[in-house]
DNA sequence: TTGACTTATTCCGATATAGGAATATATAAC
DNA sequence: GTTATATATTCCTATATCGGAATAAGTCAA
């Protein structure tokens, strides 16, 4: 079996590093696909089908404008990835205090 | 081109569902491939290369204990995620502003 | 309508999977 | 040594990608 699909789920949208690039440029206002072509150096194809991606798992918005088409991260859609690893802060906290204490010359 | 290798990075890692349940499962105590196995209900090779792939990029640490190699999540490895999908929690945040004061009537 | 502009889609090729089965390797027990 | 146990690796197949090029589709202007 391949692996599971990038429409699947955010955690699959995100492992794509051009994707997160477009997010991070699409947070803080909405910009129409040739602007993100431009800003990030791709093709307007790839950052189209990118964009379908992250549509489709909710990670963005698209709102018509003319003939343009502009998007803007839906922030939101990254809560779920951030609680998810937000889950072992506990223990990097701890390993950290390990290291730590290690430093300090402390049992 | 393929997707990026998820040797890669812990992004691409995370990406597959069951790894991120091995890590959940690891994340407190070590633990050795058969009962990873057995506790999630996938066959031993299967574990065995996910661990592959979570030892890589760094999300597990390896011990040998007689026959059995205990496994343990490094929760460091997953810091760099969350504090990825942190950089947009202003812009969740406003957004549930928004949500809020419009379902309380306000402007 | 015709043409310009913007974005979406299709087709293609190359490749990195993930799972299953079988096998190899390593360690312990007898 | 031989056997049993635990884990890693190899080989295979099916499939989901990603990029590039070309094209289609939607919208505006004259």
């Amino acid at each position: 079996m391949p692996r599971a699909s990038t429409t699947s789920d955010p955690f699959n949208a995100v492992a794509e590093p051009r994707r997160r690039h477009i997010l991070e440029f699409l947070a803080a206002e909405e910009r129409a696909v040739g602007d993100i072509a431009d800003a990030l150096e791709l093709n307007q194809p790839s950052v189209s089908k990118h964009l379908g991606v992250l549509l489709d798992v909710g990670l963005v918005n698209a709102r018509r404008d003319g003939r343009r088409t502009l998007y803007r991260t839906n922030a939101d859609g990254l809560r779920g990835i951030h609680e998810w690893t937000g889950l072992f802060e506990q223990y990097w906290r701890s390993q950290l205090r390990r290291i730590k204490s290690h430093a300090e010359g402390r049992k």
